[in-house]
DNA sequence: GCAGTAAATGATATGACATAACATTTCAAG
DNA sequence: CTTGAAATGTTATGTCATATCATTTACTGC
């Protein structure tokens, strides 16, 4: 494992096929591991979303889907999509209504997002959102966290400083 | 200022009539010192939000703003929202495509709210992620935050004690 | 192998959320 | 009073998501 793996990825050059290859490799390891099927349907959206490393709506999803021979209507999207986010394959980004292959894939995290207003260019880093502020107010509020949701919105790398790209 | 203003509120039980009292002069006061325009319509879904301190859909909002006279079309409960959530009088709880009336009128906060997946009660609570790991990782990848989704989905003390109803 | 069952997929229809564009009204400033 | 900017009303449309049912696939026990 290279010191990139604690980078948050997607503003950086980084290598497609490697980060593809991966993604791909670790969701079939995955999936034997815990006895989950990952179909031609579901292993070609992730591809997609690995291919593409951005965030994608379902429906440019089903447009790419078309392209690749499976069905067309929203449903195999979002079957797809359900699946591969229960099993931590991609991530949703609320703020977006997108969705974006996880950067960070065999690791157990809770995701934290980094969207650019500009480029809607996304990045996955890591959150500890129950150890700080947030976590005491649930523990004093009798409220039991599962799953949480951490998104900034700002401006990445490349469009603050345009001479970058 | 009691000490309940640094309680979430949402799952405890308060004076609904106070509670829109003091959100609506909050606002009145805030707009006449920033020279905001809180109109009728802008006032009345605050209002409604606050009444019902609930998250409400923007559809759900117009029913209400039709019964109440207004408009009937998206884009007057839309435009509605989109001023108060601007000005920080209502909040937008991504992950439930729903607006709730800001809890914590007047004080300047980066909210976190905590969702209850059983009954959507929605708390608002005080977040600060920019100085946990998020807002280490942003600093390293050159990422400038503006502003932060932070939701957290779980079981609400009513819930998951339901003797305590 | 083959029947029975559960899971996954395909396809139709519909529901829920959100905005573009333009006409009309309101309101404060000159 | 008029003029320009902001707000509102209205129509139309675009985008995101799911309920439902038919069909196919693939695993299980006989």
């Amino acid at each position: 494992m290279s010191a990139e793996t604690t980078t948050p990825v997607g503003f950086e050059e980084h290598d497609h096929k490697t980060c593809v290859a991966q993604g791909l490799a670790s969701a079939d390891e995955s999936c034997v591991e815990k006895g989950l099927r990952l179909t031609p349907v579901r292993r070609k959206v992730l591809e997609l979303l690995l291919r593409e490393h951005r965030a994608l709506g379902a429906y440019a999803i089903l447009d790419l889907l078309r392209d690749a021979g499976f069905g067309s209507q929203p449903p195999v999207a979002y079957r797809a999509l359900d699946f591969l986010a229960e099993n931590g394959f991609v991530h949703k980004i609320e703020r977006l209504n997108a969705f974006v292959a996880c950067a960070h894939p065999g690791e157990s995290h809770s995701p934290a997002f980094m969207i650019c207003r500009k480029c809607d260019a996304v990045a996955e880093a890591h959150s500890t959102p129950a150890k700080g502020a947030l976590g005491d107010a649930a523990r004093a509020a009798g409220f039991q966290i599962e799953k949480t949701v951490v998104e900034a919105e700002g401006i990445c790398p490349s469009c603050v400083d345009p001479a970058s790209i």
